[in-house]
DNA sequence: ATGAAAGCGCTAACAG
DNA sequence: CTGTTAGCGCTTTCAT
C-alpha cells in the first residue's frame, strides 16, 4: 500500500509545474487546453485526486465541512430530515459532519469536535436544545442555523415551524367537523416547538368557541408518551368529542391507547396529530394530521445556512415552514 | 470576527516556543508540568483548538475521518443503526462524515469525497450495493466495512445478520404453533439479505415437513410492498395458515393490506416479520419478529473497521449477527 | 525537556 | 499562460 499520490507526482509525470497541476484542479483558473491534457491525463493515470484538507488549509478555501448535530435519531421524521439535510449539503458541496448529539452528553465533545475541523458552519436539529452550543458557535463565529429550537444569540438563522398557523388549523379542523368539547394530549415536560403550537391550539379553540374539557400527558413526545395519554385522559373520565395530540408518534400511541381500553378513533373523538409521518397514512391509524413539508424545511436550512456563511455578522433570519391539513380517517363525521 | 488562534499565538502568549504548544496537546508528549501549565492558562484564554485538519495533513497523523455510506434513511431500523454507528465512531475518536447515497446517484460524488478527504475507513450500509464503491475503495487502500452486503473483494470486512438462522427461526417459530401450509411474502426483486433469509426460510419449511403453498410479492420492501403483497396473495386464492415476510415494515403493510380486506392477523394466518422495528410491538400489529440487535451490529462494524484499520493489508473477516425470535400476538394460537 | 528547522499537500501572489 | 516562491497550522526530527 503506497501512500496516495501527490500533485508534485502528477507535476513530474506530465512535465510542468506543481501550480499547473493546481490550477488545473481549480474552477476558474486559467490553464492552456494543452496543459490541461497533458495534467488530467497523468492525474488520470496516477488516480490522484486533490487533497481538500490541505487545500483547506489554506486560509482562503474554507473547509466546506458542516456539522449536523442531531439528536432522536429514531424518530423517523427526524431520520427523513437528515437524510435530505446531508443530501442538499452535499449537493451544494459541502460535506456533513453527523454529530449526534443526546442528553446527558456532554456538549464539549460536540463543540470541540467542530472547532477542532474548523467547520464552516453547523445545522443543530434537536429537541433538547443544548443552549451550550449555540453559544460556542457564536463566540467562535461558525455560522449556525436552529431547527425547531428556541432563539439562541443574535447572529444564528432559525427556521422552524409555523406553530401558531399549525395550532389553529388544528383547531380549526376539529370545528369544521363540529367538535365542541376538546382535549389536548402532549408530554408534560415543555418543549419549545410543541409548546407554542399547544397555545396557539388552546387560543384558538376559545376563539372558535369550542370548549376545552381537558388535558392529558404522557412523558415523553412519542409512542410509548401516547398511550400513557390514553390512560390519563380515560383516568379522568372526561367527556370531549374532538382532541388534538403533540405530534403523530404521540397521536399513534394515543390511538393504541384508546384502543386497548375498547375503544376508536373517530366514534370516541375525532383527532388530529402533526407532522404527517409516514405511519400516519397506514390503514391502522388513518390519522388527520397537519403536514409539515421536510423538503420545504431542508430547502429553508440550506438558504439560511448559505446566508450565514455568506454574511456571518448579519442579524440571522427566522424562517417559518407553513403546514398543510391532511384529512384523514380520524377526523371523519360518523 | 477575527481568525481562529493558532499554535503560535499561544505559544507568544505562553513564552514558550512552538513546539511546545503542539508537545502540550500530543498525547504521550514529553513536556514539564510546568510548560504544560502556562501553555494550557494561554490556550484557555485564547480559546485555542488543536486544528485536525492541519495536523492530519503530517502524514503521520492519519485523518480520523470515517465515510458512513448510507441510503434508505427513511427506514427506521436504518436510522437507528446510523444513530448508533454515529456515535459508536465518536466515541471512538473518529468523525463520521454522512454520504447518502440513493440508486441512481452517481458514485463517483461518494468516492471522491472519501477520497478528497483521505478518509481512514468507510462504512457503506444500505441495500442495493453500488460495487463500484468497494472497488474503488480497494483501489485506493480506503479499509472498508460492509453491511448486510454481497462481498466485494479480498480486504474488505463485512458484518451481516445470521441470514440463515433467521431463516429458519422464522420457519421454525410457525412449526412450532402448528403451522403446515406456509406463505413467503417478499419484494419481487432480490436483495443479498433477503434474499438468504428467503432461501434459508424455504429450506427450514421443507425440512420440517411444512408445505409451501405460494409466493406472494410487492414492489419494495417497505409499507407499500406488504399491502401489495397482501393483494396478491389475495387474488391468488391460496389457503395458507402461516406466513413469513421478508422484514418488519413489509409485514406491516402485509397486516394492514389484509385488515383492509377485512381479515385479521393471526385468524387468517399466523405471521412472523423479521428485525424487531419499534413499530412491530405497537399494540395495532403486535407482530412476532425475529430481533436484530443494533447494538450488536454497530459493535460489529466498529470492531471490524478497527481491524481494518490496523492491518489493512489482511482478508476481510466475515462477522455474523444472530437474531433471537420475539413472539408476540401475530403468531398466537387462536 | 526544549527550541530551531524542515516539511505535510496545497493554493495564491508574484514575476516573467 | 506559466513557473517560482511563500505560506496555511501543525508535528516531528534534530540538536542542544
Amino acid at each position: 500500500m503506497k501512500r496516495p499520490p501527490t500533485a508534485a507526482d502528477v507535476a513530474a509525470l506530465a512535465g510542468v509545474s506543481r501550480s499547473a497541476v493546481s490550477r488545473t484542479f481549480t474552477d476558474g483558473a486559467s490553464v492552456s487546453g494543452e496543459t490541461r491534457a497533458k495534467v488530467m491525463e497523468a492525474a488520470d493515470k496516477l488516480g490522484y485526486r486533490v487533497n481538500h484538507l490541505a487545500r483547506s488549509l489554506n486560509s482562503a478555501q474554507p473547509s466546506k465541512l458542516v456539522a449536523l448535530v442531531v439528536s432522536d435519531m429514531d424518530h423517523s421524521f427526524r431520520a427523513v430530515t437528515v437524510d435530505l439535510l446531508a443530501r442538499g449539503l452535499v449537493a451544494d458541496g459541502y460535506r456533513p459532519f453527523l454529530l449526534p448529539w443526546s442528553e446527558g452528553d456532554s456538549t464539549k465533545t460536540v463543540i470541540d469536535m467542530m472547532l477542532n475541523y474548523n467547520v464552516s458552519g453547523a445545522i443543530v436539529t434537536s429537541d433538547t436544545p443544548p443552549a451550550e452550543i449555540a453559544d460556542e458557535c457564536a463566540r467562535y463565529g461558525v455560522p449556525l442555523v436552529l431547527v425547531n429550537k428556541a432563539p439562541v444569540g443574535e447572529r444564528t438563522a432559525r427556521v422552524m415551524q409555523d406553530t401558531d398557523l399549525a395550532g389553529r388549523l388544528a383547531a380549526q379542523e376539529l370545528h369544521d367537523i363540529g367538535c365542541k368539547r376538546i382535549l389536548y394530549a402532549g408530554q408534560r415536560r415543555n418543549s419549545f416547538t410543541i409548546g407554542a403550537r399547544r397555545d396557539a391550539f388552546l387560543d384558538e379553540v376559545e376563539t372558535l368557541g369550542m370548549e376545552l374539557v381537558g388535558m392529558a400527558y404522557g412523558t415523553a413526545q412519542n409512542h410509548a408518551g401516547g398511550i400513557e395519554a390514553a390512560e390519563d385522559f380515560l383516568s379522568q373520565g372526561l367527556e370531549v368529542d374532538g382532541a388534538h395530540c403533540a405530534n403523530d408518534f404521540f397521536a399513534l400511541g394515543f390511538i393504541d391507547g384508546l384502543r386497548r381500553a375498547g375503544h376508536s378513533v373517530p366514534d370516541l373523538m375525532a383527532l388530529v396529530g402533526c407532522d404527517d409521518i409516514n405511519e400516519a397514512a397506514w390503514p391502522a391509524y388513518d390519522l388527520t394530521t397537519l403536514r409539515q413539508d421536510p423538503q420545504a424545511l431542508t430547502r429553508a436550512c440550506l438558504d439560511a445556512l448559505a446566508e450565514r456563511i455568506a454574511a456571518p455578522e448579519t442579524t440571522g433570519r427566522l424562517i417559518r415552514i407553513g403546514v398543510t391539513p391532511v384529512r384523514r380517517g380520524s377526523t371523519r363525521r360518523t
